[in-house]
DNA sequence: GCGCCTCTGTCAGCTTCCCGTAAGCTGGGT
DNA sequence: ACCCAGCTTACGGGAAGCTGACAGAGGCGC
C-alpha cells in the first residue's frame, strides 16, 4: 500500500517512513504543500497523511483542492493543534480522520487500516486464493492453515498480487509500491521476489500460482488441476 | 498482561505495580482522571483497576466515557467508600467488579484473573502448543506433563506468545507487556528472554518452537517434523 | 550482617539472513 | 535465428538477531 505523507519535520518524516514500512506501507514523504500537490498529480495513493502545520502555507488547502477534484482518497489529518475548532474545520473540509500529536505509531497504523477498510475499498481482513490466506492486519500468510515465514519484501509483493487476485498487476506497479517515489530500481528486484515467492509457495504445497503475462506483469490465481 | 491502574496515592500505586508484577501483570500507574484518559487513548489494556477517589474529579467519569465508546475492557473499581450506594453506582455505570479498601493483594489478583477469564476473552484455564501446556491460573508451565521452572519474566513472555500461538507477536508488543509505559528499553532484553526460553524449551524436549520473523517479531507454533 | 544464589538487564562480538545487484541462461514471439 | 523479457543463481554489504558473560539487585539461610 502506497501512502503520501505530508510532513515538514524531516526527522518525524523519516521515523514515519520506517514505522509504516514495518506495517507494509510504502510512504513517500514531502515537506511542503507545493510538493504535495505535485506528488498527487503524479501518482495515486491509497491514503494521505497530512500535517496541517506546514511552512509554505496551509495543509488544509491541499485537502480542499483534492476534494474539489472529487478525489476521494482517504485523508488522515495530523496536527499539534488540538482545539475543537481545528478539528471541525479539518473534518468539514473533507478529512476522514484526525490524530493529534503526539501520537503512538500503532494508533496511526490502526486508523489507516480502518480508513482503508472502508466501503469501496480493497480490504477485508483476510484475502484468500486457493488455500493461501493473507491476514492483512497481522500481515501474515497461511497455506492450508499453517503459518508461513516470508520476509517483509516478499509479503509486500504477495499482498499486492492477492489484493488483485485474478487480475494482472504490472511490474511497474509492484516497483512503485515497494520503493515509493525513490525509484531506485536499477535492477530486476521484482523478478527476484516473484521467483522467491513461487519457490516458497510451491514448497509449502500452496494451491495458488503466480502466472507471468509477458510484457505486462503478473497475476495470482487458484491452481486448477492436481 | 498489561493493566492500567488509576490510583492517586503514589505509595499504594508503587505497591500495586510491584505486587501485580509478581503475578505477571505489567501495570501502568496514573494518578489523575486526565492521565487515565490519555493512557486509554494511547494503548489497549487487558483490564483497568480504577480508584474512585481521585483528586481531579470523579473516577466514575472515566468509566462512563469508556463505556460510551463501547469499550468493553474489564474494569475493577477500587475505593475506600463502602456504602451500598457507591457500589451500585459503580456497577450501573459499567464496572465489572468492586473491591473495598483495605484489601488483600491476593484478592485483587484473584478477581482480575476472574475478569480476564470472561466470555469474549482469549482464555481457557490452560493453553497448549504441541506438548507445552501453560496453566494461566497457577502461571505454571508443563512440558509433556512434567512441570518446568521459569523465571517471572520468562513466563510472561511465554504467555504472550502462547495466547497468540500461530500468530505473529511484534517485539514491540512484548516490550510493552513486560515494561508497561515506562519504556526503558535501552537494550535487547526481549531477545535475551526469547533466547533463554528457547534454550529451556529445547532442553526439556518441548515440541513447540519459537520462530523469528525478521523485522517483525516472534511466533510460537507446534514443532513439525520428528 | 554476611555470604550465596537467582533473577534481570546490559553489552560486545558473532552469526544469520534479507536485500538488491549483477551476470548468464531460457524460451516465446517475430 | 535472433532478440528481448523474464528466470535463475550467486554474492557482498549490512542490518537484525543471537549468544555468552557480567554486574547489580534482591532474597534467603545462616
Amino acid at each position: 500500500m502506497r501512502l503520501l505523507v505530508v510532513e515538514d519535520n524531516a526527522e518525524l518524516g523519516a521515523l514515519l517512513t520506517k514505522g509504516l514500512a514495518a506495517s507494509g506501507f510504502a510512504a513517500d514523504v514531502v515537506g511542503t504543500a507545493q510538493d504535495a500537490r505535485e506528488a498527487l498529480a503524479a501518482a495515486r495513493y491509497a491514503a494521505i497523511v497530512l500535517d496541517l502545520g506546514l511552512p509554505d502555507g496551509d495543509g488544509l488547502g491541499v485537502l480542499r483542492k483534492l476534494r474539489e477534484r472529487r478525489d476521494t482518497t482517504p485523508v488522515l489529518v495530523l496536527t499539534a493543534r488540538s482545539s475543537v475548532r481545528d478539528r471541525v474545520t479539518g473534518l468539514r473540509d473533507g478529512a476522514d480522520d484526525y490524530l493529534v500529536k503526539p501520537f503512538a505509531l500503532e494508533e496511526l497504523v490502526a486508523r489507516l487500516h480502518a480508513l482503508l477498510r472502508r466501503p469501496g475499498e480493497l480490504l477485508g481482513r483476510s484475502l484468500r486464493v486457493g488455500n493461501v490466506v493473507f491476514d492483512t492486519e497481522a500481515r501474515q500468510v497461511f497455506v492450508a492453515d499453517t503459518p508461513q515465514f516470508f520476509s517483509l519484501r516478499e509479503v509486500a509483493v504477495l499482498e499486492i498480487l492477492m489484493r488483485r487476485s485474478g487480475r494482472v498487476v504490472s511490474k511497474k506497479l509492484v516497483e512503485d509500491h515497494l520503493f515509493g517515489l525513490s525509484g531506485d530500481v536499477g535492477s530486476n528486484a521484482v523478478e527476484v521476489y516473484i521467483h522467491r515467492l513461487r519457490k516458497q509457495l510451491a514448497d509449502s504445497g500452496a494451491k495458488a500460482q503466480i502466472h507471468t503475462i509477458r510484457g505486462v506483469g503478473y497475476l495470482i490465481a487458484e491452481e486448477k488441476e492436481p
